[in-house]
RNA sequence: GCCGUGGUAGCUCAGCCCGGUUAGAGCGCCGGACUGUGGAUCCGGAGGUCCCGGGUUCAAAUCCCGGCCACGGCCCCA
């Protein structure tokens, strides 16, 4: 039989045992959210597209859902959570007691073209730290998404950098915001030639700037961070005073997660990333066995302004849990499941025995045990051979002559030995092993 | 949006180049051998608009064109 109607393209079903992993891999991240002190909040999945085209501009809607509604509001199916965090921030946050730690869940959408590890709907798991601007804030994020990939058992390297650095240089070349996003951009996708010619033409020292930027570029290191730090001091004290600053910024926050993460934190003076409101530390999270980016964050102290509200820091991350769980897979680290490993299978060889198996079956549940009941009606030979292929540990049989007893057969299939026991002892039985 | 490879049974694929009986295999599923005891074995069964549409032809799974979808790469991103 073929089906005439099938998913939508980009979209997916997602089965066992990926959607167990999936569930698994969410609820590690709501822990240690949790214990990070962090709440949970859920935002719509629709929002107006005006609250993304505000803050990416109008060409992200060929990469959106974007469409129009009954009564002919334009809306978009969110393709990342932060902007709804800042709207949800100035409609309702706004009194809270600083600092303010929400985190989420949600599936987000890319109208973009399938491939590897990308998909039409994805998830995405992420916090939002708002109405601090110390860089504790940023380390503790950081230290956050580290414990949580400690959590998996996933080696990964973050890399940190500090847009801020750049932003500095180029404010205090009177290059304009707009220009400054652009010239951001450009490094980020590797176009550092482009970037050089398009800051050297508007820049009051063009030659300077040059050479300052480029050299920044290839400052990166995952051991000697002191080195690095000299190097970018040296380019940066005498004519950027501000993005000094943003290099002692930088400085602290790796002393203050140095040496405290499982992960290997890799310095990088030249690092931006595309995004246009981020303001300061930045940094994403690589694992060696895939080569895009799993996670990523930073700092974004001017986004709530862009929306109206009052100039207010905030600093958070995303992760993609779809990539996070591909490059688990592909590392071959194991996602055990949840709960017991012993599995019954209760098998009721006449009717009459099919009401004793239904308060078995509960009986079994009540002590937190996954039991079932064999439903097919087919032969003993076929259901034992049917429980061995599904990994029961335990076949309950009850036939006339345990009814006579009023007992059970309790068979252990790893075991491939059987004793018939009352009723009552059943679950001793089970437990036991 | 662009490029490459593919689409035949639930799954993995053969057949296609070189058009020609009722389109095959392995695995899986269901059953029988075996009506109360296992992953083996043997036997049987169900399951196909050969991705869709058009064209060429006496004849198309097979050749041609268009579309859709999947996978991978570019771009972009998570």
């Amino acid at each position: 039989m073929r089906l005439v109607i099938r998913k939508i393209r980009g979209m997916r079903d997602i089965l066992p045992p990926n959607s167990t992993a999936l569930t698994r891999i969410t609820r590690i991240f709501r822990e240690t959210a949790s214990m990070y002190g962090y709440r949970e909040v859920i935002p719509p999945t629709i929002e107006s597209f005006e609250l993304f085209a505000l803050k990416s501009g109008e060409e992200i809607k060929k990469s959106m859902y974007v469409f129009k509604d009954k009564a002919g509001r334009e809306v978009a199916l969110r393709p990342e959570v932060t902007a709804s965090i800042a709207r949800m921030f100035l409609e309702e946050l706004m009194a809270k007691p600083r600092p303010i730690k929400v985190f989420y869940i949600a599936n987000c959408f890319r109208y973009e073209e399938p491939q590897k590890g990308r998909y039409r709907e994805f998830f995405q798991a992420g916090v939002e730290l708002i109405g601090s601007d110390s860089i504790l804030s940023d380390a503790e994020t950081i230290l956050l998404l580290d414990e949580y990939y400690e959590r998996l058992n996933l080696p990964i390297e973050v890399i940190i950098g500090n847009v801020g650095i750049y932003r500095s240089i180029l404010g205090e070349e009177r290059i304009g915001e707009e220009k400054q996003d652009r010239i951001i951009w450009l490094i980020d996708k590797g176009f550092l030639e482009e970037a050089l010619r398009e800051a050297s033409g508007k820049a009051s020292n063009p030659v300077r700037v040059k050479r300052v930027l480029e050299e920044l570029s290839t400052i990166r290191t995952s051991s000697n961070y002191d080195e690095a730090f000299r190097e970018g001091e040296k380019l940066l004290k005498d004519n950027y005073p501000a993005a000094l600053k943003s290099l002692e910024n930088l400085r602290k926050l790796l002393e203050m997660v140095e040496g405290a993460t499982w992960s290997k934190i890799v310095l990088n003076l030249g690092f931006a990333r595309g995004l246009a409101y981020y303001t300061g530390i930045i940094y994403e999270v690589k694992s060696p066995n895939i080569n895009v980016s799993i996670a990523g964050g930073g700092r974004y102290d001017g986004l709530i302004e862009l929306y109206g509200g009052p100039k207010t820091p905030a600093t958070g991350f995303a992760i993609g849990l779809d990539r996070t769980l591909l490059s688990l897979m592909e590392a071959g680290i194991e996602i055990s499941g949840e709960g017991s490993n012993i599995r019954v299978l209760i098998v009721p060889l006449v009717d009459e025995a099919i009401k004793l198996a239904m308060g078995i079956l509960r009986k079994i549940h009540s002590v937190g045990v996954e039991a079932s009941i064999e439903l097919m009606g087919r032969s003993l030979r076929r259901t034992l051979s049917y429980a061995s292929s599904m990994k029961y540990t335990h076949v309950i049989l009850i036939g006339r002559r345990e009814m006579e007893e009023g007992k059970v057969t309790i068979r252990d299939m790893a075991r491939k030995t059987q004793k018939t026991v009352d009723t009552e002892k059943l679950i001793d039985e089970i437990s036991d092993d």
